[in-house]
DNA sequence: GTTGCACATTAGAATCATTCTAAATTTAGG
DNA sequence: CCTAAATTTAGAATGATTCTAATGTGCAAC
């Protein structure tokens, strides 16, 4: 179970170094170490207001942005959908069910490695990968 | 080299079959099959607008969906870019540089497959894949 | 070859996620 | 405690895409 962060303890978490940790940035954070589906901003915004009620949808997405930014935080995205956000930091891909729409981490098999499978070009240098799937989940 | 469709030679195409044929989407499919890169909407009906000036944008987002629909043309998303058109069926990925905004294709390995490294859940039916890469295209 | 009608096209309005703006506030270092 | 730099905020702006409702057209059936 995560433990939520608190004033007396601010930054014990590794990915949150160097980032200036604020109140609003917290309680992002929280939001997305406690639920750990793959909220929206809008979403994020609603769970974070529940203890936050100042907080506004501006600040959730600049919050988010930053925890973007210092890799604390992932992006999923599927087709043109609103972004969603994922604290799983291990090499996976996001499976997105077409009725309920509900996002699922698809983990690679262990000692799999995605770049071994494809036929890159020489010289390109691979910041980010994105591996979505899109389906029926029939049970 | 693609050979562009005429009237009088209207759907040889197989991944044509059962799509009602009209002057807009043959263009459009042309533009697609003609240059080969990865345009977005916009793109497509700037190039669709020199052969066939009255065109819509409005008609050229329905005729790609159309196409799509059909499975005569991929979808690539990047992040919440516009969608972009790719008509190259087979199994294959997509590295975008991060400076140029260039997309290209990147071919699974012969052999590979990528379900089988991922580690699925029992039951899915997958229906759609997107294998996205970013990242510096150094030379 | 003609016809009918279900399906397509069109311009412009509407939508909606996200980003921008500029003013007020807060953080963290000294 | 003070200050500069970064952050938060409400609301406006943006931009890709979808919707609307009126007009036009492909093509299967005759």
């Amino acid at each position: 179970m995560y433990k939520k962060l608190t004033d007396q303890q601010p930054t014990i978490h590794p990915q949150l170094k160097g980032l200036r940790m604020t109140r609003q940035r917290r309680e992002v954070y929280d939001v997305l170490m406690s639920h750990r589906d793959h909220p929206t901003a809008s979403e994020v915004y609603e769970r974070a207001k529940s203890n936050m009620p100042g907080i506004s949808l501006a600040t959730v997405y600049n919050c988010l942005e930053a925890l973007v930014q210092h890799g604390a935080v992932r992006q999923v995205h599927f087709e043109r959908e609103s972004s969603r956000y994922c604290p799983n930091l291990t090499a996976h891909g996001h499976f997105q069910d077409e009725k309920s729409g509900m996002v699922i981490d698809v983990p690679l098999k262990k000692g799999a490695s995605l770049t071994d499978l494809l036929d890159l070009p020489e010289g390109v240098q691979v910041n980010n990968i994105e591996i979505t799937l899109t389906g029926k989940l029939s049970n």
